[in-house]
DNA sequence: GTGAAAGCGCTAACAC
DNA sequence: GTGTTAGCGCTTTCAC
């Protein structure tokens, strides 16, 4: 900047002036100062107007992984919501950063907040640390975390409609004839257990009782959810429905038990979650909760922005949609 | 920082010289003040670090989108490619900047760079952008581009043996008795370019002569991809493999021809490229050409932290090898 | 309308 | 071993 002063004959904070589109300055100064700018390929630096400013248009978005599975990156949802972010922070004129960290350091979110190379934290993932969100919303650190609204939070969560997403796809399972719908999901996961919470609450009004043993507490791993379903088609278990926590659960769900000689819809009807893009594409269609992404993504934005306005923590719950396909029969 | 100079009693100098572990402090008064940093929950401002070191350990990764469809993040492929690099960063300690950008604005990417908010820039996507590239390459920014290396390139490319890959997949089809195999994709683009050569020799190889109608040149959108499968159908085309630039690709192809009453693989074989998680669990599991995520988001790494070493740009080709499931027969 | 100068939070000579 | 001081690239008050 020194330099462009120097060539342009006039100050630094002529520049500065200029380039930030003061109104004090001349017209055609302004205008040349720009054009010399382009020539000489300068941009301002920064990071030292951030400094001088000591406001920061970073924000970080952090995906906590499972520490055993690392599991939580691959789900297409996950992903598509970071693309979502990215494209909703951008329109905002926020930077992004991207951080994956163990599920079990939490702190470590919080590091990247005191140094000051993010001003807020956008997490992607509740897991089970409830306290520990708790904790950090105690320390005033501006942060959404993308789960469940749950009881005695002091945090901002944005999230879909679980138990209401759990009641629609169960009841309509029931409506389509099922006799016994199975629960696919691990429900002390915040999200998971809301989504249990929706098909528990539907079998109830439909005059059924939930029994225990109708509830499969699988992890979101390929391995232990045909496990799961090959021990179920083994003791001949009377089922024709199933509710799975999400879409890519549902997928390896189909797939197995067509390995094991089942026909969905025929033989069981089956229903997901998330409505990721290959649900539309694969065979059979899959019948699903869709979870609102792009809106999920300005949601999350718009919750920490305020925040960061000087806003106390607000939580948002987006609206679900059942997205009839042909996995659930017709 | 002065704040804790004046509660440790004594000078910021030293507090910094502490804090970043310095050899010339007591190791005494080191730990006091870290102690005392920890108990007033400080760490040190990384903008004002860098400003002052000027050096920046942040890297964009930058994912250019097709202004059309804005198609390109949704690939789980491209989605766990940066997972990976996200990885890759983190353990050599550098921060990662996302930004999503329209494929036609690249200068956008070289903008990034010149206000230092990264140091280095990691392209993901290749697009057709080769001169643009090639440009950027001569105002010496650092960068890498996951693609396909092509003639007369002064950039750095890391990306798998396209080509390779492209023959492996056709020759095996071959040796599966396929009579007439197709190509799936738009070898307009560099890398399905070179898949698309790949499928050429291989049929070359094996005394056949590649028909231009056999090369279906649709880009990765879902609707196109089934329209032509259909014309394909409709027109009782005689073919009885296909062999498809990405897994995406080939999951659309498979649902589209089971809806036309065809089979895979009894009808007809079919050949992914990517293998991407779902390939193993689809129906049928997927034959595909592995690229190599963890060890391309290490290579994409490795080449630009070279190159900010001072390095002249430097190219990997990785290996590609096939993954053989049940969607090209047994 | 423009310039001089102070200072954002940090590091590293250079003194002692 | 520790303190003093200059300066990284920028913005902005205050003077003119």
């Amino acid at each position: 900047m020194a330099d462009l002063a120097r060539i342009a004959g006039v100050s630094v904070s002529t520049v500065s002036r200029a380039l930030s589109d003061s109104p004090l300055i001349n017209p055609e100064t302004r205008e040349r100062i720009h054009a010399l700018a382009r020539e000489h390929h300068y941009s301002i630096n920064v990071g030292a107007q951030n400094l001088r400013l000591k406001q920061n248009r970073t924000v970080a978005v952090i995906v906590p992984y499972d520490p055993e599975t690392r599991q939580h990156l691959s789900d297409p949802f996950f992903l598509s919501l970071i693309g979502s972010l990215a494209d909703a922070l951008t329109e905002r004129g926020h930077d992004m950063l991207l951080t994956r960290i163990d599920a079990d350091r939490l702190d470590l979110a919080a590091q990247v907040w005191h140094t000051g190379r993010a001003s807020g934290i956008v997490l992607v993932g509740q897991w089970h640390h409830h306290d520990q969100l708790n904790a950090l919303a105690d320390a005033r650190m501006p942060f959404v975390v993308w789960g469940a609204r749950l009881r005695g939070q002091r945090y901002a969560t944005v999230g879909s409609d679980n138990t209401e997403g759990g009641r629609l796809a169960t009841a309509h399972l029931l409506a389509q004839g099922a006799r016994r719908v199975l629960f696919f999901g691990d429900p002390g996961l915040p999200e998971i257990g809301q989504r249990h919470d929706g098909w528990r609450a539907a079998l109830t009004a439909a005059g059924r009782r939930p029994a225990a043993a109708d509830v499969q507490a699988v992890p979101f791993v390929t391995a232990r959810i045909e496990q799961a379903v090959e021990r179920l088609v083994a003791e001949r278990a009377a089922f024709d429905a199933i509710f799975a926590a999400s879409d890519l659960m549902a997928m390896t769900i189909v797939s197995t038990l067509r390995r094991c000689g089942l026909r969905v819809p025929e033989d069981v009807r089956i229903v997901g979650y998330d409505d990721i893009a290959l649900a539309a594409h694969f065979l059979p269609p899959l019948t699903t909760v869709r979870q609102p992404i792009e809106a999920a993504g300005v949601a999350l934005v718009e919750s920490l922005l305020a925040q960061l306005g000087g806003a106390a923590p607000a939580s948002a719950l987006l609206p679900t949609e059942l997205v009839v396909r042909q996995s659930s029969g017709r």
